[in-house]
DNA sequence: TAGGTGACCCGCG
DNA sequence: GCGCGGGCCACCT
């Protein structure tokens, strides 16, 4: 059944999940929001999992940049850019315009 | 068993 | 001010 290794996946998906629509975070704020100080990697082999759980928003996470780096991980290269604007997050070149403005901290929203 | 990779981030030149 | 390389840990072959 099911390993406990998945324990720090489920931490990362479940921030993830409560990433609200027209927001958009970063790997390393998960890992530092759930202590990963191994880096924010470890966030980004999580989403590659994602696809094995249940409804996942990944599209909603990118880099530090803004750049959607895991696009080409989703089902088609444009799913991710679709899902952002899909949710009003204007995407151009693989890049989310304003994201410094649609960036959402778990830290500061999640957090108590 | 051991080695290499990776949806990254930070620091230094 | 900007660009490039190294480093970190876990998973895969």
């Amino acid at each position: 059944m099911n390993s406990e290794k998945e324990n720090y996946f489920d931490w990362v998906y479940q921030v993830v999940r409560e990433i609200p629509a027209g927001r958009v975070t970063s790997y390393g704020a998960i890992a530092h929001f759930l202590g990963l100080k191994s880096g924010a990697r470890m966030v980004g082999y999580a989403m590659n999992a994602s696809h094995t759980v249940n409804d996942v928003p990944a599209h909603r996470v990118v880099n530090r940049k803004g750049l959607l780096t895991g696009k080409h991980h989703f089902a088609t290269p444009t799913q991710m850019e679709e899902l952002l604007r899909s949710e009003g997050i204007h995407v151009e070149n693989d890049q989310v315009i304003d994201f410094e403005s649609r960036f959402w901290s778990p830290e500061k929203e999640l957090k108590p």
